[in-house]
Parts: C-alpha cells; structure tokens; sequence
DNA sequence: TTGTATGCGTTATCAC
DNA sequence: GTGATAACGCATACAA
C-alpha cells in the first residue's frame, strides 16, 4: 500500500494525497476527510525511507546512544524526549555499540536521515578528533568534555568528573580514611576515568596522602568491579575505604568484601558514582556521587536549540553533581 | 557526496561505482581498487535509504524491542547479534517505548526496511489481535506467548511462566511458609502477571492453602515493588514469604520491609523472578527464578531462521527455568 | 567489463 | 483546490 494506491482507491492524486497525509494547507475539507478514512480503512503507513529520501531538511533530532545498557543514557532519553515534545523537532534515536566509532555512525546518518541537530550520548574524543570535520551540523557531546577539541559546532553538557571525584574522595577522608583503593576505567583509554582519577589524587594531596592504597580497574560493570576488589584483596591490600567510580562497580566491590568476610560499611567503606536507582534501593544504600540525568538532558536540549535556532557558538559546560550519603561509608 | 559524485571523480559510470560498493562480480580489479580508494579518500558513506528503498528484499531480520530499560532483553540482543552474526543475515534493532503498539511498528518497518523476519521482544497478544494480519512474513514473539493467536507465520518462545511460578512458590512453602504475599503486574493487563499469578496459585492449592495473604500489583520497577510492599505493611499484612514477579520489585520490597524494621530472610522471606544480573550481587544474594536470556535469543534465532529458509510452521516453545536459591529466603 | 535507463515511494513545483 | 511530473540516491536489468 503506497500513497498511488490511496490515490487509485479515492480517486484522488498523489499530490493531494500527500497534502492531506502531510497537513498542507489548500485541500478541500472533503477530499480530507474522504483521504483521512482511506488511510484508516486500509491501514496505511507511509514509507519513512521515501519521506526522508526526498526532503531536504528533517525536522529532527538525531540522538547517538553509545551502549544499550547504560541505565543513565536511559535517564536521560527520556527527559530528552519530554523536553523536546513541546519544540515541534521529532527525536530519533540510534543505538550502536560500546565500541562502534559513533562519530562515523553519525556522518552516515546525517546524510541518510538529514537532522537538524545531533546529540551523543557519550562519545570518544579520538573519535571527534578524526571524523567530527566531516559534520555541519550542530551537535552536542552529552557526559564527556569535547572543549579541547574546539570544534565550532560541537558543545558539550558533563558533569565536572574531577570535582565530583575530589568531593567524594574528600568526603572518605574527612570520615578518617587514609586509606583508599579506587576502581576505575581503564584511564588510557576513558576521558571520564582520568579525570575521576585527577579529582581522587587531587583530594588526597590535599590531606597529605600520597595517594591511594591501589588503583584497580576495568569496565563498569558488577562483574569487573567484582573482580578488581578481589584483586586489591589478593594484593594484600586492604585499604578502609574504596572509591568506585561508578555504581556498579561499587556493588561488585561489595559483594567481593562481602565474601571475603568483610562488612561494609562497619570494616571498609565504599563509595560509589552516579546515582543510579538501584543505588538507593541497595542494602546498604549507596554513597554515591548522583549525576542528573535530568539535569544533563536539559541543558544538552537548550544548547542544542540555541544552537539550532540562534546559531549560538559552541559551550561547554558541567552541570551540579551531589554527594549522596547512604549507608555504605562509615 | 553520492555514488554520482563518486561517479563523476573516478571517471567510471554509476553503475560501476555501485557494483564495486556492493561486492558485486565482474567488475575489474583496477576499477574496484579505484572506486575502493576514492569511497575512502572522499569518506563516502552510501545513503541506505535509497539503498533499502530500491531494493526488494533486504538480508535482514527486524528486531522490535519493546521498552529501553529492559535487561533481559539487553541480554538476549546481544545473543541474538552473536548467533546472526554467522549467518548472513544483519540485524536490524527498534526500540519504541513500553505503551506504543509494536505491531504498527512492525507493519511500516516491514514496508520500509523490506526484513526477512521480525523478532518481538515482548509484545501485547491484543495488538498482534488486532494487526499482525498485515504482516505476511515470519516473525517470533519473545517473552510472550502467542499460541492462543494462531497465527500460522508467528511463532512463540516463552519461559513457562505458570511452572515457574509454581515452583517459586512451591519452594517458599517448602521451606514452612503458609502465608504468602504476592507482588506482581496488573494481571487484567498483562498476560505474563497472570500466568505467574495462576502458578502461584495452583502451587497453593496443592499444599492446602487458600490464596496469597495479599497480592499488591504494578509496573516492574523498583519503585513499585517497594509501594506494593509498603501498602501491603500498611494493611496489616504481614506474610512471612513475598514472591515478586519481577527481581526489582523484590528488590523495592526489600528496601520496604528494612525501612519497616524487618529483616530479610530473617523476618520474611523473598523470592524474585527473572535472575537479572543484580540479582546475584545484591545482599542478601536474591532467590529467584532464572529465565536464560541465551537460551531465549537461541531458540527464537532458530525458530525464525527455520521459518525463513525452510517455511517451517509457526511453533510455541518453551525454555527451561531454573531456581536460583540465594540468600533472601529461609 | 562497463554504461544507460528505469523505478522504488515520497515531496514539491509547476501548471491548470 | 487539484493533478501531472520531476527529483531524492541507489540497485539492477539490459544494452553495448
């Protein structure tokens, strides 16, 4: 079922067909409503592959979404998708894998679907670096910093990682821990990591702790937070403290102690980031460092709009992060 | 940049140019290597809307995954990418939100992306009720059982839910609870709830007992599993086993009944259901049923490839569960 | 081995 | 207000 079928079946022409399909103005009210009926009737669904194909300009957002199972990409999708409901721009969004170059998936996509703007949710900056020239369209680079990259059209949205890491490192220190283990990213390769890392060294110098008791690290995940923990015990290092940056490395860290005889938070106090759901409903609550995703969609929506709409330069900016204190440090 | 453009700086036709992009025979080795060079050197990336457009049947297998926060369903794509990747066939995942109609989804994707099969992960049996007759190529539910539908291209492959709820709640009994509070779905709407809910009941009534001390429904989320359990506590039930449908809503039960002062398993004890991944990392360690998203992903490919290339019949089969007794349960 | 021409389903620009 | 008709970028049957 094609517009030519509609226009065979009501008698009508393709090009009113497509009018009534597309709320065009001059159209009679009946051939509206007897076009309106056929569609219903015969279950019509136009073809988006044609509709884009032909347009110039789409008036949408396209959203590349790196992994499919990060909890605070969800997050911040769907406030995405209520702050843009309201602009008149559709939202489309792609999901690609961890590892995918994203900034290729987004060359061949804006040729493809022919955005108005593009939004990442997350990103590697090697990968701007190389193909980002490529794209004319504004962008925004949401929870990882693209302001070294310098390109004109390209801000991004973060949350201050060093701060944050130095704020919850801090506030192991002032709860008496001079001992710490981190677990981490691999910071050679993860921006986020190494500037995680920055802001934990930053706060121990302050105290006049050389800095931490061990560095394990791995990909965010239970498994690897598990296994880093476990590692730092079989080490013979037994730090009183552990920043994990992120939730769930946290959890897997728990559990590790957990099994090696060790309470938390009564023998080692952990300390996770992000804030995720699962944060607060953990035994025991999670300390966590709460990054908003609320907050990160909506100022990544506003820049991109203004950018849009205003041809404003490029900005970078770090959106508020809060120490969320649960049960987990002591 | 299109393959006219292309065209035009390697001096060959389109025709060539297009042959070269898609492995196509006779073409010779100096024009392949000319046309391959220029594809690089310019950072052509063909527009697959045209491509898909044009083209009468794509090699591909059209997944519809029906929410953004599901992990089994994270889990099961990333099967299903493993186990297509050696056939030929390419994936092709949409994701649409938990209250769209997936089988309108369905309808117009098949009209643009022209796919060999469909794959559902999760879906409404009403839906596929009302429109799935449009579709005429093979597809397989996921999750969610389409036997009663009888539809002879949509087969079905499901986690028994009512055995598995059964012998959820045959363990609980056995381990000496008679009063038994459920927490679950809203079973006038989701068919899996009612399943889960009639197995549970059928495991009661062989032990003698009347029904659930309570039953507390709504959606599968943290959140929710800690309302119902409060709202149970509320009403001066007190059972001495929850059996949740869902691994988050116990787990929002948990928290419920710590804040209320109760310990788990001490006080009361609870069960899950699904075996996410958190399951096993969280303390106490969750008992619940495991549903094998390998095993899902493995026999849904099969069923579907069996359709596709050997227009097998429409069947509906169910995997194995198993009881993960964990530490939440006494 | 290569080039040309046609059409996929749609939108948009013309005439009428 | 409506109906032809020309693109959009590509694949492909057919011609050369």
């Amino acid at each position: 079922m094609t517009i030519k079928d509609l226009a065979r079946e009501t008698g009508y022409s393709v090009g009113t067909v497509s009018r009534v399909l597309n709320n065009h103005p001059n159209v009679s009210e009946k051939a509206r409503r007897e076009i309106t009926a056929a569609v219903e009737r015969f279950g019509f669904e136009r073809n988006e592959n044609a509709r884009i194909l032909k347009q110039r300009h789409n008036e949408g957002i396209l959203v590349l979404v790196k992994g499919r199972k990060n909890e605070l990409f969800a997050l911040i999708l769907e406030r995405l998708q209520q702050v843009f409901a309201s602009t008149g721009y559709s939202l489309l969004m792609e999901y690609f894998d961890e590892n995918d170059n994203e900034v290729r998936h987004a060359v061949r996509l804006c040729g493809e679907k022919k955005p108005q703007g593009l939004l990442f949710l997350g990103g590697n900056c090697a990968n701007f670096q190389a193909d980002f020239n490529k794209i004319s369209i504004p962008a925004v680079l949401v929870t990882d910093d693209a302001s070294k990259l310098e390109f004109p059209t390209l801000s991004s949205v973060t949350t201050d990682d060093t701060a944050a890491a130095d704020c919850a490192v801090s506030y192991l220190i002032a709860c008496g821990h001079r001992s710490i283990g981190i677990i981490g990213g691999d910071f050679q390769i993860s921006d986020t990591s190494r500037m995680r890392l920055t802001g934990s060294l930053a706060a121990m110098k302050r105290s006049g702790i050389v800095g931490p008791a061990a560095y394990e690290s791995g990909w965010y995940s239970y498994e690897d937070g598990y296994a880093c923990m476990e590692r730092m015990l079989r080490n013979g290092n037994e730090p009183t403290a552990i920043f994990a940056m992120s939730d769930v490395q946290a959890i897997g860290a728990i559990r590790a102690l957990r099994e090696a005889g060790k309470r938390v938070p009564e023998d080692v106090s952990v300390c996770g980031f992000d804030g995720l759901l699962i944060s607060r409903y953990f035994l025991p609550r999670l300390t966590t460092i709460c990054q908003s995703g609320e907050e990160l969609a909506e100022r990544s929506a506003r820049l991109l709009l203004d950018m849009i709409e205003k041809h404003s330069p490029a900005r970078h900016i770090t959106v508020p992060f809060r120490l969320s204190k649960g049960e987990s440090v002591k």
